[in-house]
RNA sequence: GGUUCGGUAGUUCAGUUGGUUAGAAUGCCGCCCUGUCACGGCGGAGGUCGCGGGUUCGAGUCCCGUCCGGACCGCCA
């Protein structure tokens, strides 16, 4: 046995007891006549203690071990004479009697600490040695209460786990598809699914009406902090549901997992429309830990002189309470965020609010005092606040009035990673047009089902028909989504005709489902959450690279392992492949 | 495909207007030290300034190109 106890493990009331223990050597401090060991494990640390006159050989020994050192030791516990109050083990030490090197370790190349000197892609490279610092370990631990906690929820409230292949077929819709080549079809390739959504809907039609999985999903499209391209969805479906039936057991997930993993009772859990969240907050996932909401302005802003209000068609914005004393400087700083290619302004208009009651703003020459009293009193503004303004095509002008919001919400600490603020966002539309292609394509995907009020739409009007599809947003990040799906083939059919599918076409992707719509498909629907974003939300953070064990980096690379690489001749040669150098 | 920030000791970084031998902290090595826990003290080693080209009497510093990394836009049903 390599050990009796872990490095967490032993507290005062061990004193006395002869013991083993097994793990790394985070720390060693020679004080000359006696030598500290810290011994590290999952669980913690212990502190060794090594002393010249008790034994000098073992202590001379024991001042070689290295950082990262595996060792096991034998001794007894102590109660120390002087302690550390700062972990649970301080009050006891190991008075080694024997230890053996288990396995030396080179040098790391950072320290193994809370607070690594280790930059980001030096911690990718050694992922195995960035994984034993205590952040990461927790960020791990959290991943796992959570699975472990979803399953629980799922489990009593009926819900099977099922498993769906990875090896299927590439679609057209969506996301770049991962293609794999298979050596016995020649010529043919798999796709590694971007959701299981097909195979869930089958179930359905199956009679398995509770599903989930907490399954790896994989999409060939650019990463981003939070988006890799492989990553992990808690993905379920349930039959015989209507939308209220699956935002309440979503909903009621999310509020088990809140309470359960970090303590807090979610009292609210608003339900907000597509069209209400663009008006108010310019995005379809608003953060709501802060106000700022917008106010559209077009009937005091325009007509006054000021042609590029006067010549936009939205003039919108919103009140940054007690933000009146923000400097020219300031300004001029948040002029040059809107500005920046990535949000693209053209520019920015301010009202300042004064405490005596005037009003001071970028567009003064335009509008006397009582002009801006108006917008003042439109956007609610008291002695104090700071009103910014931004115009210009509506859709365009929300979105970065909706930066604005966020940057100002960044600069005013109101987005407190402790604070969270869920809420649905319902009634997306069905459909978005696509510029490049010339069509319209489905908005969620093409197995949601338009709103039955809407459903006269659908061939005169498609850009208005709204769908029964939902997104959960946490805090302005999108956890996750889902719809109630076409269970009926004829509409499915509609719907392929709409996204320009040809019967052949829609027969040949999708012909599987089709058919099994034809063999008793119950009303079905269902939803995805993202496990790696709800799990770096849990743990405040933004990226979801520290809460997967091995993430690719900004280019999709695994840099730890070198992936991708190229494959063997022989390799391509079996597959009947042939590399094309440009 | 685009925008932007960065690449200097093992590591994290500083490096002025282009000017002598490129610094600090930490880590590493050696010596000293019997209650440390961010131990302490003294000493030492450690550099292709990402790579290539250019401007210049002279480049870590300026210019061009390129590679690598981060954040973002496009993209992500």
């Amino acid at each position: 046995m390599l050990r009796t106890h872990t490095c967490g493990a032993l507290n005062i009331q061990n004193v006395g007891q002869s013991v083993s223990l097994s793990g790394w050597v985070q720390k060693s401090r020679d004080l000359g006549g006696m030598t500290f060991i810290d011994l590290r494990d999952r669980y913690g640390i212990t502190q060794l203690v090594f002393n010249m006159d008790t034994d000098a050989t073992l202590c001379e020994q024991a001042r070689k071990l290295g950082r990262e050192f595996v060792i096991q030791a034998k001794g007894k516990v102590c109660e120390r004479s002087n302690k550390n109050k700062k972990i649970p083990t301080g009050e006891i030490e190991i008075t080694v009697s024997e230890f053996v090197i288990l396995n030396k370790s080179k040098t790391p190349p950072f320290t193994i600490e809370d607070e690594s000197d280790g930059g980001e892609e030096l911690r990718m490279k050694y992922r195995y040695l960035d994984l034993r610092r205590n952040p990461l370990r927790k960020n791990l631990e959290l991943r796992h209460r959570m699975s472990i906690e979803t399953r629980k929820y799922l489990d009593k409230q009926e819900f099977f786990e099922i498993e769906t292949p990875y090896l299927i077929k590439s679609t057209p819709e969506g996301a770049r598809d991962f293609v794999v080549p298979s050596r016995m079809n020649e010529n043919q390739f798999y796709a590694l699914p971007q959701s299981p959504q097909t195979f869930k809907q089958l179930l359905m039609v199956a009679g398995y009406d509770r599903y989930y999985q907490i399954v790896k999903c994989f999409r060939d499209e650019d990463l981003r902090a939070d988006r890799q391209p492989e990553f992990t969805q808690i993905d379920c479906e349930m039959a015989f549901v209507d939308q209220n039936d699956i935002l309440d057991t979503f909903e009621g997930l999310a509020k088990y997992l809140f309470k359960t993993v970090k303590n807090i009772e979610i009292e609210e859990f608003p339900r907000m429309s597509y069209a209400d969240a663009m008006r108010l907050y310019g995005s379809d996932k608003p953060d709501l830990r802060f106000g700022m909401e917008f106010v559209e302005m077009n009937d005091v802003a325009q007509n006054k002189g000021f042609k590029v209000f006067d010549d936009a068609e939205l003039v919108v914005g919103f009140c940054a309470e007690g933000c009146g004393e923000y400097t020219r400087k300031q300004l001029d700083k948040l002029t040059d965020f809107v500005k920046r290619p990535q949000v693209g302004a053209l520019g920015m208009i301010y009202l300042k609010c004064n405490e005596d009651g005037t009003f001071k703003s970028s567009v003064d020459k335009f509008f006397d005092e009582d002009a801006l009293k108006t917008w003042a009193e439109k956007l609610n503004a008291k002695a104090g606040d700071l009103v910014l303004v931004l115009s210009g095509e509506a859709e365009k002008v929300r979105k970065q009035l909706c930066e604005l919001r966020l940057e100002m919400g960044n600069q005013l600490g109101l987005r407190d990673p402790k604070v969270f603020k869920p809420l649905w966002v319902v009634d997306f539309p069905l459909l978005e047009w696509d510029e490049d292609s010339e069509r319209y394509h489905a908005m969620h995907h093409p197995f949601t089902s338009p709103k039955p009020e809407d459903l006269h739409l659908l061939e005169t009007d498609p850009g208005n028909v709204r769908a029964n599809a939902y997104d959960m947003v946490i805090n302005g990040s999108e956890i996750g989504g889902g719809s109630i799906r076409i269970f009926d083939k004829d509409l499915q059919k509609r719907m392929f005709t709409l996204l320009g599918f040809s019967d052949e076409e829609a027969q040949a992707q999708f012909g599987f489902l089709m058919n099994a719509f034809e063999f008793g498909a119950p009303p079905h629907g269902g939803i995805a959450l993202g496990f790696d974003r709800i799990v770096a939300l849990f743990g405040g953070s933004d990226s979801i690279r520290d809460f997967i064990a091995f993430p690719k980096n900004n280019s999709g690379r695994d840099v730890m392992i070198d992936s991708p690489s190229p494959i063997a001749q022989t390799q391509l040669d079996e597959l009947k492949l042939k590399i094309v150098k440009e």
